[in-house]
DNA sequence: GATGAATGAGACTTCATTCAT
DNA sequence: CATGAATGAAGTCTCATTCAT
């Protein structure tokens, strides 16, 4: 009956939510949780029926946005986790591969940005399992780093310092149209060569 | 023939602008620009015809909280302009004042998270001109110490890069409600000898 | 004790009433029945709170501003109901009067075209009183005299025709900025060129 | 790919753009400019977002309305301006034509009226365009046909008392419920022959 | 008597979401 | 699958009115 076969359904199904969120990302870059779903539509070259075809809801779509986020942000900076080593320079590494994916990658800009903000703009607590997933995943594996790197009595304190600072610096670069000029090792040297003097 | 003379409605009035932005101050750190002027009438104490006798509407509100803001952050950190000394440790000493203040005074926080956002929550240029004069009483004297100080090619990089960090970290831990414990001295130490060593 | 005789205070209040009702008048020329009681207060260079001592509500300061326009009205026409002449030399010289007056006395104008538009804008039934008294005073008197001098079957509808001419040609010119090129003369000529031709 | 063509929906919009101008005219015939969106979608049996589907606001509705009758008066009046015969019976012709469809067609009405008044209801100079058009199509070819039918040296004077005439009597009449009983060639034939008889 | 600070009912408007096609 | 017409909950804002001084 069906003109198409369930596979090209699926193959269709996907490239259109990859195309929403990608899309859903952009908006969200210039208008942060203001976003509306027609603008995304727009974005998107589709009707907005089409979005609400693929997302239940505004809080679906950008929940579904940061999962994804999550999984290329892990991707990207695992070959640090794996890397050979002392833990500082993984430790440097890492924040070098996080800076750089999340330069070329919105959708993980907006999840670092939104996790740095605790998700202070979005209402209800449905985002406390992607915090906690955050946190196994990324945070804590950085944290374990710097414990071993500097053995610092709080390391978390320094990782929340690097963190802040790498969102910090993303976020007024991005944000000024100074994308392309970001200079992610002068960022990350900058940061490491005060974790260490200090340690010195 | 006035049953309150000029000066008692005046000082009403600015009391109870004082009060509305304080409120609206605090409720924007919980809900960001989705605040509604019911909350903020609510946390100012007030009925919310109230607020809209003092602010015509939510952004009039909001831009006045900015230039507030504007104005005590340059007096927050006049001290350091006119301080002895080289020019880096100024420029330190800008940072370490400019920090202090963004802890203790929310609208101040919010000035300058807007700023490194270039305010893109907000619809309109209406904020154009608080922009510039941004720029020439706060980032453009900074930018002037770090120029001095380090005689690199790109001041501008560099005073975006601490002004992103500071503005990251402290987000960072103002939301994830650790305002108490920030470690102002840490922060800025960290970026300035990162800075430092850099330039030796 | 009072500072003031009882005689002072009665002469201030139907001082500030006039003075009230005349901003009023001007005021509904300009933005009809959307005036608020702010702009009365402005032009009548009171305090909005003093609107509301004299006035409960905006509803009686319009129903006391279209009460006194009738008295008003009545007054004007007065000389032609006494004039000695046939009944539609009175009735053209009723329709001069009441012109005239219309044009010199905001108010009257309001009450006439209030009067023509049955109230439309008003809501509820406040003024069926004063359209009652307007007819037993104003109209009815103008359609007797019509009666007479046409001897027409339907002296009502002359009588409409006519007023409704009146008020639709006052009407254009005031609100087109013509109040002093009023050709009074030239309207109620045509007027009644033209009753007295169909009865030819 | 649409599942209505963009024909259908073409037509869909179409008409409930019509069903809400008219709905907007009756309401706006009861309260005036004090219309409430929320009248107009229960006249025209819809949900009040689906107003807002259609007309940005109030105010865009209202100069759709008044548009749209200027466009049907001019027609109305069209067959005047190419007729056989003296210019005086032009402008008669055209006078009852403009009478006739203003009486059946409330939109129409409520043009010429917004027009008599100059706008006066309305804030903003949003109308300047509107009312241009109407002198262009409707005014200033009546204008034309006074001045050759009488030679007068003001025909536009003569052309304003007519104008507000037949406004002013219809307005009498449809707010006092009698729209059926209006006798358009009474009117038309009063006006006229004032005018010739003066003429003479 | 005179005033403007304070207030909330009620209108205006947005926008997420549903649903028929 | 794809779409946009339709909708109303929930915000924004206005303005008549009250009331303390």
């Amino acid at each position: 009956m069906s003109p198409r076969t369930k596979e090209q359904n699926d193959a269709i199904r996907e490239m259109r939510m990859d195309q929403i969120m990608q899309a859903a990302a952009e908006v969200y870059l210039e208008k942060g949780i203001q976003l509306e779903i027609r603008d995304v539509a727009v974005k998107a070259e589709l009707g907005y029926g089409t979005v609400y075809h693929y997302y239940k809801n505004k809080h679906m779509l950008l929940e579904d946005l940061l999962w994804d986020a999550l999984n290329r942000a892990e991707s990207a900076v695992l070959p640090a986790l794996t890397e050979e080593g002392g833990s500082l320079l993984k430790a440097e590494s890492f924040s070098r591969l996080l800076l750089q994916k999340c330069i070329q990658d919105p959708s993980v800009f907006i999840l670092l940005k939104t996790v740095a903000d605790n998700f202070h703009h979005f209402p209800g607590n449905r985002f406390i399992k992607l915090f906690e997933e955050f946190q196994v995943r990324i945070y804590l594996p950085f944290v374990a780093m710097i414990r071993e790197g500097i053995g610092s009595k709080s390391p978390e304190k320094t990782a929340n310092l690097i963190f802040g600072s790498l969102v910090g610096c993303t976020t007024l670069n991005i944000h000024h149209n100074m994308r392309n000029e970001i200079d992610v090792d002068g960022i990350v040297d900058m940061i490491f060569s005060g974790i260490k003097s200090k340690e010195r």
